[in-house]
DNA sequence: ATAGGAGCTTACTTTTAGTAAGAAGCGATA
DNA sequence: TATCGCTTCTTACTAAAAGTAAGCTCCTAT
């Protein structure tokens, strides 16, 4: 469960590709904080509360067709990781709203270049998928 | 399928947490391609190409717990998708080695500033489990 | 010929996600 | 006060995705 986990936070050095490795390790805390962050709907919800606290029917509404179930189970998973809050306004109906902490802040940089790199390719992406599509027939998504 | 898409690469101007939202909807290109780049293994596999190519068993050694099953899916999502590139070399036992094409490499910037900030923050997210499950008890991942 | 590795694919099982319904707490309405 | 509706979830139940294990084809080395 420990792998090469260490306490120093380690200068970011070696991003040109070559280490950085952790998260390959299955039995990293890497890993694991990898699934939760890009679980299915993580990325969602983590991007999601970027610009701003948002109750919990906000979320499911800015976030198009995740169940409350999901959202539910999503938003515990990180909480317990400590990426976001959770808040009760002691309101006459009790309000409930959820924001990125400081750790979960820093995530979501990197997941909106992420989400900037996508808007801005998704086009491409397409047009390869159109394309291979044609070359080897069939298949579709 | 087409939603907001537009040709237009757009200028990212729009990252300070406002917009970018079209992975939001779910019936977006970006919200598919977020989920082919964001599958279990998409990640991994992206990032582990990142380095340079590799072939199908060097791949599945470096991310570690993959089956060839889903390595195999997740490689034919990734090629179809114009990220990756299937080469095979015309050698005589003919050896199939996996890069990321010009399109994917681009991909792998933001996915591995991820990464580094997952390496860098792990122990503090497993802090924040350890302190979350200590307070409401019991449950564990 | 036989064995073994590479690169997959196929059947079958387990895990995870989706759907739909509902429970608990409150407020306003009739 | 009784019913309605809103919010924040939870709980069965079903469908989809991932995991497991085996096998298949093509090749080479022994």
């Amino acid at each position: 469960m420990l792998c090469g986990v260490s306490a120093r936070p380690q200068p970011p050095e070696s991003l040109p590709g070559g280490t950085a490795d952790d998260a390959f390790r299955s039995d990293c805390l890497a890993r694991v904080v990898l699934d939760h962050v890009t679980s299915r709907w993580g990325v969602l919800v983590l991007t999601g509360l970027a610009a701003g606290p948002l109750r919990f029917h906000e979320l499911r509404t800015k976030i198009e067709g995740i169940s409350e179930k999901m959202l539910s189970q999503t938003l515990r998973t990180l909480v317990r990781d400590g990426l976001v809050e959770r808040t009760v306004e002691p309101s006459s109906p009790p309000r409930v709203s959820y924001s990125l902490t400081p750790l979960g802040e820093g995530l979501t940089r990197p997941l909106q270049q992420l989400f900037v790199w996508i808007r801005d390719h998704a086009q491409l992406v397409s047009a390869a998928q159109d394309r291979h599509d044609t070359r080897s027939d069939g298949q579709s998504d």
